[in-house]
DNA sequence: CTGAAAGCGCTAACAG
DNA sequence: CTGTTAGCGCTTTCAG
């Protein structure tokens, strides 16, 4: 691909005053541009960004480090962080994790290496690479360090707010189907869930689940749902697991919401494609994505942030699995 | 950060002799190497991938645009394309579109700006743009040119499927809800089913949807869908399209597959998660991925690939929204 | 208003 | 085995 130089040589100027022209940087005369415009189109030329980068110190990229992007919610966050760093003239990096320490450590190094101007980093597994890393990071879901910003739905208080619909709605033998120990979002609805129950005296039974998206979740722990008919209330920690619970249950022809009301979790499409639609608790995802750029780019500006913790609010999305009383 | 100047003088040596440490190449004392490993660690350095790629010419970055990665389609393909490129020691540069040209016009000018190596482009709406891009480009799902390499499923096949099994289920009204004119993939799917049901002289129904990922997207179209009890057996153009439909089926108490069977398109994870759960034709996602990125990679090390268009294969995935007699 | 020249961080001859 | 040096394509003083 054609450089400044034969742009330069084939407008008969200075390369100075190519660069001049592309960053809108001091005067260049009208005919000079419009010569230098005409070159630029005739070869197809595109201004190395790399070259760019490597002056400004500043590549106009963003790493965003991510479990799965095939699991909704962080598709969807990563699809409000790439519009809106897109506005901002940046552009994404892609780094899928699998929740694997191993793969996040070497994504790191590529981004540092690419000289990213901010890191994003969704549910680290390897929170002690990063007090080396001097580029900007918001993490998103899970406690780095306390020089990290973190950013996460209120976890505790939606697992509280579900529990305390499905005592509502009358549920009195109650079942928390929960994700995976070591995620802190899961920890945290789990959390308040238990809180909630507590509050009002109630003992409530827990099932574990391995991971937070997979079909087959429920295989896992089969014996653990064959209990399942006891219940009248299920808290289940996110939608897609949730999901595979209301099947279940349809295969067993327990009527949902009649014999057992549902609460899922994340408040992700499929909740209106089940039949009877699925009650959850809302994650705000446009804010989330919203306030991890803002931070984000403010870090990236040099601006002092204060560092502490940002919880964005939950809230009951009322559906068709549970029957709320009034 | 620390640059390789630094790093040189730190260990006492030149600046080449680090370069050939990082890189591999040429041979260095273990002496010397140890003491530059030891400095790198102290000041955690990261080779500048930038400067790097700026003199090999080759970034290790892939420009992966996509129309939505909210699209349960979109993603698992993205997610297969991140994944083999990952091994191959490229990461890549996320693009959404939403279909906007504008917006893959503009991304194309920051990959072909950022010097990507390939660009693996799905759905294009700008063919026009790709007779200048010099970096090799695979399109997935679209024509784009008779110098782009196409892969995208056997979209026409999959649709013929679809009707023979609807058939051969015994369904004689048929309904075809089908996806936007403008994609290519739908339209193929369309062209499929229509001919399946001609060879049958059968005479079929059809509603046009507008998108192609939206939870509301039957409104758009509420009095065809009114008339939806007519029908003995549907076709409809993706997962996420054909799960609304069975929903409002179910919200009408009309039983599935008993007296409508159901048809969907891409075997996506929702197909398990309904209730019944949906027979569907499968894209060969592993597949078609794997084959974009070596496709990609021959072109990247210019080796010459035929231009042709290449279709995976469809397969019907018996669930249980219809019924086989046999 | 414009061009020459230095330098960003790196790699790869080319000498030693 | 190692260091010097000339670029890669760009931006930005600093003179004209």
């Amino acid at each position: 691909m054609a450089n400044i130089r034969e742009i330069a040589e084939k407008a008969g100027v200075g390369i100075a005053t190519v660069s001049r022209y592309l960053n809108d940087t001091g005067y260049v005369s009208d005919q000079v541009k419009a010569k230098i415009q005409k070159e630029i189109e005739e070869s197809n030329y595109k201004p190395n960004a790399l070259a760019r980068a490597i002056f400004t110190k500043n590549s106009k990229t963003i790493g965003l480090i991510v479990p799965n992007i095939c699991n909704p919610f962080f598709n969807q966050i990563a699809s409000v962080i790439e519009e809106n760093a897109n506005n901002m003239g940046y552009t994404i990096f892609l780094c899928n994790t699998d929740d694997n320490a191993e793969k996040e450590r070497n994504y790191l190094e590529v981004l540092q290496s690419n000289r990213v101007a901010g890191i994003i980093v969704a549910r680290s597994k390897c929170e002690e690479v990063y007090s080396h890393i001097e580029i900007p990071v918001i993490s998103f879901e899970s406690y780095i360090s306390d020089k990290i910003i973190t950013v996460s739905s209120d976890n505790y208080n939606g697992g509280k707010i579900a529990f305390e619909h499905l005592y509502e709605c009358g549920c009195r033998n109650i079942l928390h189907v929960r994700g995976p120990k070591s995620f802190e979002a899961t920890e945290e609805r789990y959390r308040g869930f238990s809180d909630g129950a507590r509050e009002k005296n109630l003992e409530i039974d827990f099932i574990e689940l391995e991971s937070d998206f997979q079909v087959k979740m429920i295989d896992s722990n089969i014996e653990g749902f064959n209990k399942i008919s006891k219940y009248d209330g299920i808290f289940v920690f996110n939608d897609i697991a949730a999901a595979t619970v209301m099947k279940f249950l349809k295969q067993k022809e327990i009527k949902i919401p009649e014999e057992v009301q549902i609460v899922g979790f994340d408040n992700s499409f499929i909740c209106e494609l089940l039949h009877p639609s699925l009650t959850t608790i809302s994650q705000p995802i446009q804010q989330i994505g919203t306030a991890i750029i803002e931070l984000l780019f403010k870090l990236i500006n040099g601006e002092d942030v204060p560092i502490k913790d940002h919880f964005m609010k939950t809230e009951l999305i009322n559906r068709e699995t549970t029957l709320p009383r009034r």
